[in-house]
DNA sequence: TAGCGACTGGTTTTT
DNA sequence: CCAGTCGCTA
């Protein structure tokens, strides 16, 4: 097999700094690149891969690469596109879940996995958990199933099964009452033929562990291991990389504890930290040029995060320009904070010259995105928002695909409950439940036990199960529609399938005829239709299990496309891997940012920083920090006044100016206590450190020009012993600014 | 069984 | 404030 000639491979390491060349020449052997935020990391994995295929002639067929979400996969695959070529096709890159996901479903009947498979999302996790607390006899009140679950989730990513977290778990009550709801859960997922998110992990694990001969498939096909955000990986994904590297140790890990934010969903940043140690002849290469943000910017952030103890410490500098400072403003309500970011947004878009594409704004919970949008519906801006409800848990999305895995999966008893009596076909709760009793007591699958009740209602016997004869006839009809969809699932594309269960099943007449926003849901059906177009092209029943497992793996920043020039509204975590020309991060009050859920260990609030401090390396040449004096929890109730967060402390005073956005300047504060003295501190430490300007003394009604507000007029000059305060008059809209001048990029115009 | 209204409880982040 | 659950009635 030939390769394409990439001529000289000089031109993968042109431009590369001495750290990201190093990296991308090492060939053999284990490698930890530590890598900063905006260190060039994507090119340096990219550039490596080409290399090794371009210089040392490695078939891209051995080549593996991990990311953590699908996004960043297809931003390589994009990438690799364009350094190797179409033989990047060949390069299996993708993420862990996807990877064991395709894995299980060639290997898995080893482990007991069928090879139609349904993957369990969160919803049928959380079904399938009140089923097991009820047949364990298990008060959900008392253990809630979400806590539950979680609990379990923890487990299996330490690669517990319910046998040994039973073991780990004495002494613990709930973790004891949660290892006996394990097993129940077990022999169910056993018995649908179905797989969580965690058993993509943990059974991929289990199949390399027990058959070694299937790892050594892997081991001989994959020469070349590379694992992206190693930081965000638990102990099952370490544990796979690991084994998948065994024999050839060509291991490359890339990641930087500084961004490790997963650990509550049982990342273990030990697995980063540890590599080292793990793998005593890796080579460890430390990115430290930032290339993304002025050095205000990186400055301000390293403050931040030199405050956590846990850390190794990294050198990242930047050669970029200074900047402005961060800009920090203090609102008095979360609408007003809101209504402040948006309009800056505005003037930064009318003025400086940034789209609206360039700008972000950042928040720590989704709710928070409430205020943003609301703001932003009122002031015309067109905006993004990433997450909320997402595209594949939409109601009449899930209903249709739970039809789709019924058709390939006919054991899955819990996507079954979920359609069976949508619509309506006088299948209650009442007869689920029978039937799912009956079903456990003959020890087959529901949709089993309904076909005999089907078959024997048609041969006019009384029915076998204890079931109401009014559900009899239903259960019968309702087969009898599966079993005609269930046969052209074998022979017809999958667009094709997707039309026909939308009318056998009256699923578009449901959607069409109900009265809740129907053209709004049947348009998200016709976007799912237009999905499945995708797989079209696969032999019939593959296509649908391409599609359901995409349905099934793909998160929303997967969805995030920057398409048309609006801005994005997005969470903290999800922006990793981002950036952005300007960022706003909102909420920076004691009890969101950190959040309160995560103030009770200093490990925790560590990571809160880490967020915050991931937050601000997403900004490149503006960041702005807010927060807000009071925030309406549940608009009227609650509510009390904020604490500003402990973070806008830590920040280098001198890197921050105080920024007088809001649109309402008039009012007073209505909590002058704690809150205002931050504020007032903030600014007086600003003003001593700032070397006073030998600059401009005003006066007036002097012309003076402002960095950022343009063109002004001096309206008031107030001296004060430690700085002078200039109100000016901006032109263009801009307004009336109250500005330090000791701080203020202001310039005094001759006229 | 379905559909409605009242009530409760609870809220981080997601592959 | 919301969703999701519960209990009642037709």
């Amino acid at each position: 097999m030939t390769y394409p000639e990439p001529v000289e491979g000089r031109s993968l390491l042109e431009g590369l700094n001495p750290a990201q060349r190093e990296a991308v020449e090492h060939v053999d052997g284990p490698l930890l690149i530590v890598a900063g935020p905006g260190s060039g990391k994507t090119r340096v994995i990219t550039h490596r891969i080409a290399y090794l295929v371009q210089e040392y002639g490695v078939t891209p067929y051995s080549i593996l690469a991990m990311t953590f979400t699908n996004k960043a996969a297809r931003e390589m695959r994009d990438r690799l596109n364009r350094l190797v070529g179409s033989h990047s096709d060949a390069l299996t890159v993708g993420t862990f879940h996807s990877f064991c996901a395709r894995l299980l479903r060639r290997e898995g009947e080893r482990v007991g996995l069928p090879r139609n498979y349904s993957i369990f999302d969160d919803d049928d996790q959380m079904s399938a958990i009140r089923h097991c607390l009820e047949e364990a006899d298990y008060d959900p009140k008392r253990y809630p199933p979400r806590a539950v679950l979680a609990t379990i989730s923890k487990a299996k990513s330490v690669l517990q099964d319910s046998q040994t977290m039973a073991q780990h778990a004495v002494g613990d009550y709930f973790e004891e009452v949660c290892a006996r709801v394990y097993r129940h859960y077990e022999e169910l997922l056993a018995r649908n033929g179905a797989a969580d998110f965690d058993d993509l992990l943990l059974r991929t694990a289990q199949l390399f562990r027990e058959f070694p001969e299937v790892l050594q498939a892997y081991q001989h096909r994959y020469n070349y291991l590379m694992v992206d955000e190693f930081q965000d990986t638990n102990i099952a994904q370490y544990r796979i990389s690991q084994m998948l590297a065994r024999s050839h140790q060509n291991f490359c890990v890339v990641g930087d504890p500084d961004q490790s934010i997963y650990s509550w969903r049982s990342a273990d940043v030990r697995n980063i930290l540890n590599f080292k140690s793990d793998n005593p002849r890796a080579r460890v290469i430390s990115l430290g040029q930032n290339y993304r943000s002025t050095s205000n910017i990186l400055n301000a952030a390293k403050g931040l995060i030199a405050t956590n103890g846990q850390r190794l410490d990294n050198d990242l500098f930047t050669e970029n320009t200074v900047g402005l400072p961060v800009q920090l403003h203090e609102a008095y309500t979360d609408d007003e904070e809101a209504d402040s970011v948006i309009a800056e947004i505005g003037r930064l878009s009318r003025e400086q010259g940034f789209k609206l594409g360039d700008c972000a704004v950042l928040y720590r919970v989704n709710a928070q995105s409430r205020a943003l949008e609301e703001a932003c519906l009122s002031q015309g801006m067109k905006y993004r928002l990433v997450g909320g409800t997402r595209f594949y848990q939409r109601k009449e999305i899930k209903d249709l695909a739970a039809y789709l895995r019924l058709l390939y999966n006919p054991q899955d008893d819990v996507n079954l409950s979920r359609i069976i009596n949508v619509p309506p076909r006088g299948i209650g709760a009442k007869s689920i439940q029978q039937l799912g009793e009956w079903a456990a007591y003959r020890e087959s699958s529901m949709y089993e036990g309904m076909r005999e009740i089907a078959a024997s209602h048609a041969a006019r016997q009384s029915c076998p199960a204890p079931l109401a004869t009014r559900a009899v006839s239903s259960v019968a009809r309702f087969v009898e529609a599966m079993a005609r969809l269930m046969a052209f699932s074998q022979e017809v594309e999958v667009v094709k399938l997707v039309d026909l269960v939308l009318e056998e099943s009256g699923l578009r007449k449901h959607i069409q005829d109900s009265d809740d926003r129907p053209e709004e849901r049947w348009e998200n059906v016709l976007a799912f239709r237009a999905l499945a177009q995708e797989f079209n092209a696969e032999t019939p029943p593959d296509g649908l299990g391409s599609l359901l497992e995409r349905t099934a793996l793909v998160s929303q920043v997967d969805e995030y496309e920057e398409a048309e020039d609006s801005l994005t509204l997005i969470t903290l975590h999800q922006a990793k891997g981002l950036e952005f020309p300007v960022v706003f991060i909102v909420g920076l009050e004691e009890g969101l940012l950190p959040h309160s859920r995560s103030m009770d260990s200093e490990a925790q609030l560590e990571e809160e920083r880490r967020l915050c401090y991931v937050g601000m390396t997403r900004a490149q040449q503006r960041l702005y920090l807010l927060r807000a004096f009071r925030r309406g929890f549940r608009n009227g109730t609650g509510g009390g006044p904020a604490v500003a967060s402990r973070f806008l402390r830590e920040i280098p005073e001198d890197l921050v100016a105080s920024a007088d956005l809001g649109p309402s300047r008039a009012v007073s504060p209505p909590t002058p206590g704690r809150g205002s003295s931050i504020r007032a501190a903030v600014l007086a430490n600003a003003a001593a450190s700032a070397a006073p300007p030998s600059g401009p003394s005003l006066r007036v009604g002097d012309l003076v020009r402002h960095r950022a507000f343009g063109e002004g007029i001096v309206t008031a000059y107030n001296p004060s012993a430690s700085d002078d305060e200039v109100t000016v008059e901006f032109a263009g809209g801009v307004g009336v600014k109250r500005l330090l001048l000791s701080f203020a990029p202001l310039e005094k115009l001759d006229d």
